[in-house]
DNA sequence: ACAAAAGTGTTAAACTTACACCCATGC
DNA sequence: GCATGGGTGTAAGTTTAACACTTTTGT
């Protein structure tokens, strides 16, 4: 911090300042935390096992909400930025202690925590899967990973001459085991003049917590975001060693859609490095080259 | 926002919560507003009059920094969203009503503020100054724009194999008349292993409140990355009507580089409309087409 | 005439897209 | 053999970058 020389007559007004005499706000950090879960049951020798994209919920075990899902996360403490709450949080509540982070939206609507006036900042949170896998569920709290699906179920567009309303809904189906949780949440995006706003309703919520399935719906919409425009994100998704063909499906996942191989791996050539190493062997397919990250690359791009 | 029914179990608790037993930060909104200012002496009958970049400071009326110049913001109120608060804050201190208003980041480092835990919401406020040139500068509270430039001064690399470190010097320079401010900021950006951190310090400050300068740098920074990624941005720094020779000059003030007329029509040729008026006559050279945003153009933007 | 801004055309290089094709493996 | 994942090449289309060149105006 920069060295504040203070004169005598601002250390007297700092001493008599209250800063309890205003209203203050509570401010939380809640974390999506995503990672790339593999199905367990292989359905032929050939055919490797199904990725799928996963977060971590946790079961509320106390009021409000007591009994639904919600988001890790916790109220920040004085001495910490809110990036530390969330490395802290994240390990009290997850044991996960090395997750990229990554904030993406503040969630200030009133209402929006029947407790009282209580803000919460959003994080990105993505982890590689293979280290964390066994932790989670074994706690009181109950941390699960959920299988996540999210469909753009409906899309109204209404243009005049100097304004326009797109109306998106998104239908979020969250699962695990015999648990199914679902939501569906409408984006309403306002353009006038030059100008756009974009506000988000929940309309139907099954099992989720506070106005989560939003948190939820714009956490994945942001790490779609992030992946279509550089890629460099899924990064953290992947273990340290990883086939191309691994690192496309999870693109695919994000993305929602297939993609063309050999341009996938041109894409991708400048930020990853062969390694001497070949991936296990046994199934009935010719066996892929591990790859790692070409750390360096990433410096000198501009984002 | 949804409906969530109250189990009589639950409402009994809420009664009892009393969210003041926990320590809570105030939460601020804090808005660079940036504008594109002309300077109004013309050197030449033939030359147009200078753009530049302009910021809209305030001067500090009371403790603490006092006399020293910060970014228009205040303390956010319950029952309204930050964004809210945002657009509150901007009309009483300013009489700005009708900025582009866009969270860049969340600015919570203890000791940022003297009078104790205070986290700010910084926002990219941006606006056509033609509307607003003579409203700042006549309150009480001082509102001016001060010109802002702001050069990368030093890169330090240091690169081992798993780990790599990344320093650059910003030095921010405002002035407005004889009022001269500067500072210098330092970037460091420690990527290790997959995960990047960005840290900044403040290493010379002359004239600014609190951590502004900090959050000034960034949100500049923010401003050059969102310009140089689509360039719809800058759509709210113009006018209605605008030429596209200007559109350009206003690129290349926040981009800091010149850019070449053809590649740069083309570019934004499908973000503008033309209009059958064209520019003031009176300068010694070719009267220009006006333009003005194509609004449909921008429903379809991915992002 | 001339300097400044306004505006167009043309080409090479780079990147994206789509598709066709071959390889290696375990059952 | 054959299905599955692993992997390469190539040609068409699009976008970007660089440069050369013409137009219109007020003094």
């Amino acid at each position: 911090m920069k060295d504040h020389k203070m004169t005598p007559a601002e250390e007297k007004y700092l001493k008599q300042y209250d800063i309890k005499a205003y209203d203050r706000p509570s401010l939380t950090a809640d974390m999506a935390v995503f990672a790339i879960l593999t199905s367990d049951q292989q359905e032929e020798y050939r055919k490797d096992p199904k990725k799928y994209l996963g977060i971590l919920l946790i079961r509320r075990g106390s009021y409000p909400y007591k009994d639904d899902y919600g988001l890790p996360g916790g109220f920040a403490k004085k001495n910490e930025t809110i990036e530390e709450t969330a490395h802290r949080e994240l390990k009290e509540e997850t044991s996960v202690d090395s997750a990229y982070l990554e904030p993406f939206s503040v969630f200030s609507r009133p209402g929006r925590d029947p407790r009282g006036w209580i803000i919460s900042q959003g994080f990105l949170a993505l982890v590689d899967a293979g280290k964390y896998q066994v932790r989670a569920g074994t706690d009181a709290w109950e941390a699960a990973w959920f299988r996540i699906d999210m469909e753009q179920e409906e899309l109204k567009k209404h243009v005049r001459s100097d304004r326009a309303d797109i109306t998106t809904l998104y239908r979020l189906k969250l699962e695990k085991d015999d648990i199914r949780l679902s939501a569906l949440v409408k984006e309403t995006r306002v353009f006038t003049g030059h100008h756009e706003k974009t506000e988000y309703t929940i309309l139907e919520d099954k099992g989720f917590a506070f106005d989560h399935a939003e948190i939820i719906v714009r956490a994945l919409k942001a790490l779609r975001e992030r992946t279509a425009q550089s890629g460099r994100i899924v990064f953290d998704l992947m273990p340290e060693l990883f086939t191309l063909y691994s690192l496309q499906e999870v693109h695919e996942i994000i993305l929602g859609e297939k993609l063309l191989t050999p341009n996938f791996r041109r894409k991708m050539a400048p930020f990853v490095l062969e390694t001497s190493q070949i991936a296990g062997s046994g199934a009935g397919h010719r066996p892929a080259k591990l790859f790692k990250r070409n750390t360096e690359a990433f410096y000198s791009l501009p984002f």
